[in-house]
DNA sequence: CAACAATACTTGTTCGAACGACTTTCAGCC
DNA sequence: GGCTGAAAGTCGTTCGAACAAGTATTGTTG
């Protein structure tokens, strides 16, 4: 294969600055995304997976409804029903009816889901240094900074009640 | 619903600085790509075969190699057979065996892909706006530089081979 | 309090992504 | 010139994502 001189004029790669910066966006996501799906596959579950069970964790000793869980991933989860089924199905997370509102289901993670959080700890730090722990504290700040301005037109209710979603009242008991 | 008080000593969200960016890129990747996704999917089409035609435009009068298109494509595509079936059967693309090498397949746009790009350009730059018009060049430019430096190490061949790739030679012909 | 609308999930179904096994073809080598 | 190994795609299959339709429960309102 020859090597491809460059070109003194090279064409335009992008239509616009817009598209240029989100179809970088798109691929560093993805070659970052590899990197750490490889290592959640390599113990049986999914990135989104892996987020729905630190979200539990973080909501221990209470309960989530399915939906409030949804609304609290980093992905939009449009079925939310069927990634609670297969976690409940490797025993990772627990489903009960809220009897005051039959409706909801309250969601909660199970000692094997913690253990598995817990097991899973020291590699999820090594794979963010691999991610990108080139790049120096303030980078890091700036890149925060940017993306959060650059979605916050998008988030639902306008930049105020961007995601990250805070626990509604941090240590609340959950209803029995 | 009640109001959650910003609580005076926030638990911590992330469990490192790595993580919180990493995760940031991927809440600002999926707002974003709901936006454009929403476009493609009123045309039949996914954001990734798009892709695929706006590099197989690119290529014009050329054909690529269903390899070299991958390479080219914004997210890693594991699986060319099936998007180029996609595409052949909406008789957007064409595929034909390479006779010096017959192992190759040589894809290029048809006509009525070029019409449906065409016909797209202006949606598309309009959901280039949309997305991030609200950042000023500068802003846009310093995401761009900070995104490319933070999956430089893991694009293949190091930071020197970096996406995107520039078709090699621009203006070859097609080997008949 | 009956009827209607809104909530909160669940289920059906279709589609693309991911991984691996499997052809066909070529290139290098003794 | 037949072997070996790599290259380039294709195919099978399984899994998750997306969208739509359906069910149960609750809130509202005349």
């Amino acid at each position: 294969m020859l090597r491809a001189p460059r070109a003194s004029a090279p064409p335009p790669l992008f239509d616009s600055p817009e598209q240029e910066a989100y179809l970088q966006l798109w691929r560093t996501y993805d070659r970052l995304r590899e990197i750490d799906e490889r290592l959640f596959a390599g113990h049986g579950i999914t990135a989104q997976q892996y987020n729905a069970l630190r979200v539990l964790k973080a909501a221990r000793p209470g309960a989530l409804s399915a939906s409030a869980l949804g609304a609290r991933l980093v992905s939009r989860a449009a079925d939310i029903t069927r990634l609670l089924d297969r976690l409940e199905q490797l025993g990772l997370v627990q489903r009960q009816r809220n009897d005051r509102n039959r409706r909801a289901v309250e969601v909660s993670i199970t000692p094997a889901g913690v253990a598995l959080v817990g097991r899973l700890a020291g590699a999820v730090r090594r794979c963010g240094r691999e991610q990108l722990g080139h790049l120096d504290r303030r980078s890091l700040r700036q890149l925060v900074e940017l993306l959060a301005r650059a979605r916050a037109p998008h988030e639902a209710g306008g930049a105020a009640a961007a995601w990250p979603v805070r626990t509604p009242t941090p240590g609340r008991r959950p209803p029995r």
